[in-house]
DNA sequence: CTCGATCGGCACGATCCGTGCCGATAGGTG
DNA sequence: CACCTATCGGCACGGATCGTGCCGATCGAG
């Protein structure tokens, strides 16, 4: 009642440090199958009440665990060329999504939200939302310098962008390479870049 | 012995048939939570043997349910006009994925996916590639008829459009409306359409 | 009619869930 | 320094599902 309600209480701060990072562990080693409450609290050596009393479900700690290390892949530069920029952070972004912790952890998540209407709108806004919040920002940024076309949608193009690269990695078998970023690329510029259209007739 | 390898044997044809019908049923009415052998074996008053005597896995058996009630929405038509018809299959694709029984089931396929790389791969092969060649199939008559430009990667456009569709059921919340519908097709009739083209400056 | 395959039903050990209770301990309080 | 309270690790429970094994019943082919 002291405290504020978002601060864990005494000695729990370091615990609960240690539970997302064993649980990150856990997530690499063995992926999302054996990811289960009683694992991470074998591995930990920790009552699983330690855990319940932190998130009440796998899934909140999940994406808690995948908040620790998502946000840092979320920074596009921004050196005048856009395309290039994108380019760069895409491939970043996909090669995160496809490696360990991030990658078993990512699909962990997918799958309980599948089950969990609830589960799904909190991803949704945590990370889905944000990705593509980033993405309109830099987008917006090249349209306001006449890289895009000033009447393109802009808040759509984001989502079209962000969605093929989440449906490729997660739902999808082919992997995220330069071949698959540049097809991507070519269609978002022709659509809406400035310079250098290609027109056919 | 006497009979082909791929057709069940005596009167099992018919259960089979029963099964998958009962597994459609039950996920319209509890969705993917609550969807498991157990279940599906209760409802339908059978031994779990005869479950599993057919397919190896939920996954296995959510697929062939699915694939009873999908491939029925999958027919792109050929007015002339390939805007209009992606158009409507796309809103029929988009009501499909999140209306009973092809929504849950889809989403627990997804999920039983995320644990599973050789599903995933089922998955893609028998599900998002079909679709996507469907799809590549209609905008390369598109481009035949000169209503595309020539220089266009359609393969990856059709990705694109795909995957748009699918991250938007089934990883986002927010609903595949005509505003979300045409919002994609601005994306890529901007960027391979051949008629109309707005351009700025 | 005979016989073998499939059937429904039941039970098992295993795993994980979420919860309850225990005694131990650590940390802030006086 | 001693106390006291919240958190701790550990254990156990009932419930659910998994995948498997065994039973006797039943159906269909020969």
């Amino acid at each position: 009642m002291t405290d504020t309600p978002a601060t864990p209480r005494r000695r729990g701060a370091a615990r609960t440090e240690e539970l997302l990072r064993v649980t990150l562990d856990l997530a690499a080693e063995v992926g999302y199958a054996g990811l289960s409450i009683e694992a991470v609290a074998r591995r930990a050596g920790v009552g699983k009440h330690t855990i319940y009393r932190r998130w009440p479900s796998m899934a909140a700690l999940l994406l808690d665990a995948l908040s620790r290390v998502w946000a840092s892949d979320l920074d596009y530069r921004d050196t005048g060329d856009v395309r290039a920029d994108l380019r760069e952070q895409f491939l970043r972004s996909g090669l995160a999504l496809s490696s360990p912790p991030i990658g078993p952890v990512y699909r962990a998540v997918i799958a309980e939200a599948q089950a969990d209407s609830t589960l799904r709108a909190t991803l949704h806004e945590r990370f889905l939302v944000t990705v593509e919040q980033s993405t309109l920002d830099r987008i917006t940024r090249a349209q306001s310098t006449g890289e895009l076309v000033a009447e393109a949608d802009l808040e759509f193009a984001a989502e079209v962008l962000c969605g093929t690269l989440y449906y490729r990695s997660l739902l999808s078998t082919r992997p995220i390479d330069e071949s698959a970023v540049d097809g991507l690329l070519d269609m978002f510029m022709a659509a809406y870049g400035t310079s250098t259209r290609t027109r056919s007739t």
